[in-house]
RNA sequence: GGUUCCGUAGCUCAGUUGGAUAGAGCAGCAGCCUUCUAAGCUGCGGGUCGGGCGUUCGAACCGCCCCGGAAUCACCA
């Protein structure tokens, strides 16, 4: 039941039948703020002209219809023009016992849409750093938002496993890595083939510098230099399928997929959809045809495709080579086509960084002008930069913080507070992984999602992340307490599941109601902005409160069976909240901690 | 120069379509564990919401102009 929409209904009716208005869109409801006595706010000031009396008088009349007329509400009160509504208790009661019932609360009733959210889509040359953490826990958790709204949603990972990058790692291998393996040098694959990216950049750098002593212009000894000149060579042979290059491809790819699965299982996202640019590039040349029919593309002289874009403030943009083949460009338009043909897609995400603000635009205008209306279904979700206090993440000079050492940091440091704290003295060993393991990935996890992924976020890693506070692991505490009063209630022998109503609820009782009833407006919230940070500030705020309540409230010890009770089934219900809410945000919450 | 985005407390960040006296956490200071887990709770200090003009009964939020910062404008992906 949507309780503000109740309101806001009532409040239509009552100033249609006070003032004779019928525009609904005057009657602003929100919640009371905390500082004031009340649930739910009319703001009187857009009615003033259709009363045409003065602030105070119009609310009071309004109050007072109200509880005339509205048998939720009970109370009413007139603070400068705001006409504050509270609700009977016994409303409120109804209300939770509704949601408890519910075991699906908060979820979203089937929408009948197929929303495709890509994300992650790492290159095979190195492996993940937090740049793409963020990108991943990003994706994962608009994924699972988009889901609870009732959205079918296909994960898709679009694996950049082609190009001249992956021949970087690839001829330094050959060069320099007399046959290296994972299994030979106990490395993670990923790692590995990382280790001969940046072996590539050395020896291309030393060329460079060697040309450059000989008398060539910068510019001349990059394009110049042995390395990057077999690297070319070594890509014009993988096109051709020249099979020892290929093959060397197959092998090095396979040794970072192996080492990104146990990154991806690390930080718990999957995928529906695997697409690998090697299947894909050449996707998208009918396109480009198509426009250059309909007049919406030229040819150039040369031979290359283009597409000007300078009346819209933008470009003019290059769609395929003079030799004909294709561009980044000219790939996306064409998976982006497949993907609602194949699929029958209602949206598609792409949770990119926002250093690629201007190709999407580029994307969605283009095929907007080639006329296809599900441009507009194309949503860039873009994500800022993680900062080190340095600046920004360099992989040459070797500034990036590695996704690998940075989980099993956050696990070992949760494991070593733990142990500090006493919180794994009654575990078995399994037990304490396993509360490390959420309580490290759970602060991180929160860290990065709590912002807005537009912004540009700091991390500091030798700061590193708080365990106190506006965290994961607080919440994540919260749970484990409530967790632990009701193990301690079951041991008990308390049923608590249908005891009766007690008759009468502490104010932070009703808040805590309140605010439980607001979950599946955040989550549907969180899913139209695609804004897991919702989700968070939602659960924190949630944890907060019941945190006070908890402190000036006993509940095993309450003498009073119905109201024992019924905190018990309150608590539960602040529990099973967060470890729904956690979840969509991809936060596993422990029973104890 | 064009495009997109950001600027809120010492630091890291919230602030839902414009609404009441702008909020958290961290850091600092002062308190609270013979009582269900102190990773908790309570209190104190801390702000010209980058600046200006405008729209409005009302602006951190909307519009315009500045200032500062980021990304991008590759026949790389």
């Amino acid at each position: 039941m949507n309780i503000e929409k109740l309101i806001a209904d009532a409040a239509a009716g009552a100033v249609k039948e006070l003032y004779g208005l019928t525009d609904a869109s005057a009657v602003q409801i929100q919640k009371t703020r905390k500082e004031f006595e009340g649930d739910f706010t009319l703001v009187v000031f857009p009615l003033l002209k259709a009363s045409r009396k003065s602030p105070d008088a119009t609310a009071a009349e309004i109050g007072g219809w109200l509880t005339a007329n509205t048998p939720e509400i009970g109370s009413f009160n007139v603070i400068k023009g705001f006409l504050n509504l509270s609700l009977k208790p016994e409303f409120w009661g109804e209300r939770f016992a509704e949601m408890a019932a519910d075991a699906d609360f908060g979820r979203g009733a089937p929408t009948g849409k197929t929303v495709m959210v890509e994300y992650s889509s790492p290159n095979t040359n190195k492996p993940l750093h937090l740049g793409h953490i963020r990108n991943n826990l990003l994706g994962y958790s608009v994924a699972e938002i988009l889901k609870e709204c009732g959205n079918t949603v296909l994960k898709a990972n679009l694996v950049n496993d082609r190009g001249i990058h992956i021949c970087k790692s690839m001829l330094a291998w050959k060069k320099f890595g007399y046959g290296e393996t994972p299994e030979s040098s106990g490395m993670k694959g990923d790692h590995l083939v990382g280790k001969y990216y940046v072996e590539f950049d050395k020896h291309y750098q030393q060329e460079i510098k060697e040309l450059m002593a000989a008398g060539q212009s910068e510019e001349e000894a990059k394009k110049n230099a042995p390395m990057i000149l077999e690297a070319q060579e070594m890509l014009r042979k993988w096109e051709a399928k020249d099979p020892e290059t290929y093959t060397l491809w197959e092998t090095m790819n396979g040794w970072v997929y192996d080492g990104f699965a146990v990154t991806y299982k690390s930080l718990g996202v999957d995928f529906d959809r695997m697409y690998y640019e090697s299947q894909t590039y050449l996707l998208g040349k009918s396109l480009v045809e198509e426009g250059l029919a309909k007049g919406v593309f030229y040819r150039r002289p040369d031979g290359s495709v283009w597409i000007d874009l300078t009346a819209d403030g933008l470009d003019e943009k290059l769609l395929l080579r003079a030799d004909g083949t294709s561009v980044y460009m000219t790939q996306d338009l064409g998976t982006a086509y497949r993907r609602f043909e194949d699929e029958n897609l209602d949206a598609l995400i792409y949770v990119v960084g926002n250093e690629q603000n201007y190709h999407f635009q580029v994307l969605k205008l283009v095929l907007k002008k080639l006329g296809y209306d599900w441009s507009d279904a194309i949503y860039h979700l873009s994500y800022g930069m993680v900062e080190l206090p340095e600046g920004r993440m360099k992989s040459r000079e070797g500034t990036v913080v590695d996704a690998d050492d940075l989980v099993e940091g956050m696990v070992e440091t949760a494991r070593e507070m733990s142990q500090e704290l006493g919180k794994l003295d009654n575990c078995t060993a399994a037990e304490a992984d396993t509360i490390a393991n959420m309580v490290g990935m759970g602060a991180l996890k929160y860290f990065i999602l709590k912002v807005d992924p537009k912004k540009t976020m700091l991390f500091d890693p030798r700061e590193s992340i708080d365990f106190n506070g506006n965290t994961g692991p607080f919440i994540q505490y919260t749970h484990a307490r409530i967790r632990s009063v009701i193990r301690k209630a079951a041991e008990a022998g308390i049923d608590y599941a249908s005891t009766p109503a007690p008759g009468a609820y502490l104010p932070e009782e009703i808040e805590l109601i309140k605010t439980l009833s607001e979950y599946p407006a955040t989550i549907a919230a969180a899913g139209e902005n695609y804004a897991p940070s919702l989700v968070g500030a939602y659960i924190y705020e949630l944890a907060k409160i019941y945190n006070g309540y908890y402190h000036d409230h006993s509940i095993l010890r309450e003498e009073d069976a119905a109201v024992r009770d019924f905190r018990l089934r309150l608590s539960g219900q602040v529990a099973s909240v967060i470890k729904k809410g956690m979840r969509l945000l991809g936060i596993e919450v422990p029973e104890r901690m």
